[in-house]
DNA sequence: ATGGTGGACCTTCCA
């Protein structure tokens, strides 16, 4: 089963892209972050073409989540399901796709340390864990979590850590709350395999930072014991970031043994 | 040269 995850950075802009990704590339699910759509103007029936359904969680001009999937779609979730007060915005959407309970996640960026919207994204890092207590049977169940994550786990992950002391995506809360994650279950399957490897999933438009190799790591298919005990291969999709048109981001894939 | 890129959308916000 091949999982995939791309923030693409507006699907309006980016579906010629993505089509042409999907017919190459043929995974079984792929988790879409910044569709930055509304539900009436999502491409379920391009997808549908393609062989896939889709089930698309968006509120129009920023954020947006989809899971695209030929292996079959059931159980949809639209945000959490803590049973606490909805989330304003739309960063997450989770079902079952061929046995496996997918979660398509956009975390918050946080904008700056301190700034409310980084207390926003600690929070709603917290709420992430409740909402795989409320939707799994916990993590001995068939369960992936891909997306933009808007954390850098560790140094490694960032080409220069000195541009980014005082800066969010690297702090010791951020950090602490993505390593939450791991305990509670999950493996950060690409960075086990690759231990040591610069790997980056994202590059800044500006100042040729793709080209100079200037990433960070804040993308990452996230899967429980059973599946990670059974990969196949993690990648980083360079491909998906060059040409014209880009994302900023690149599609990470991991591919699991049936 | 006090910017730089790109996407939302129309004036400024967001990443």
């Amino acid at each position: 089963m091949r999982i995939a995850t791309w923030n693409v950075n507006s699907l309006k802009a980016r579906l010629p892209r993505v089509e042409e990704w999907l017919e190459q590339v043929r995974p079984d699910v792929v988790c879409l972050q910044e569709t930055k759509l509304t539900e009436d103007a999502f491409p379920a029936l391009t997808f549908q073409g393609l062989g896939y359904d889709s089930v698309h969680h968006g509120e129009g001009r920023w954020n947006g989540v989809a899971i695209v999937s030929r292996v079959g779609l059931e159980d949809v979730v639209n945000g959490f399901a803590d049973g606490i007060e909805p989330d304003p915005d739309a960063r997450l959407v989770s079902a079952r796709c061929g046995g496996v309970r997918i979660n398509a996640v956009y975390v918050p960026n946080g904008r700056e340390v301190d700034h409310d919207h980084y207390h926003y994204k600690l929070s709603w890092l917290d709420r992430l864990v409740a909402h795989l207590d409320a939707t799994t049977e916990g993590p001995s169940d068939e369960v992936v979590v891909a997306g933009d994550f808007n954390i850098a786990p560790t140094d490694l992950d960032v080409w220069d850590p000195a541009v980014f002391e005082g800066a969010t995506h690297v702090t010791d809360p951020e950090r602490h709350r993505y390593r939450a994650l791991l305990d509670w279950g999950l493996h950060d399957v690409l960075r086990d395999r690759w231990p040591d490897e610069q790997l980056y999933s994202y590059y800044d438009y500006q100042a040729g930072r793709f080209h100079k190799r200037e990433g960070v790591r804040i993308d990452f298919v996230l899967a429980s014991q059973a599946l990670a005990d059974r990969g196949l291969l993690h990648l980083i999709d360079r491909n998906g970031r060059k040409g014209s048109k880009p994302s900023d981001h690149a599609p990470v894939i991991s591919e699991f043994a049936a």
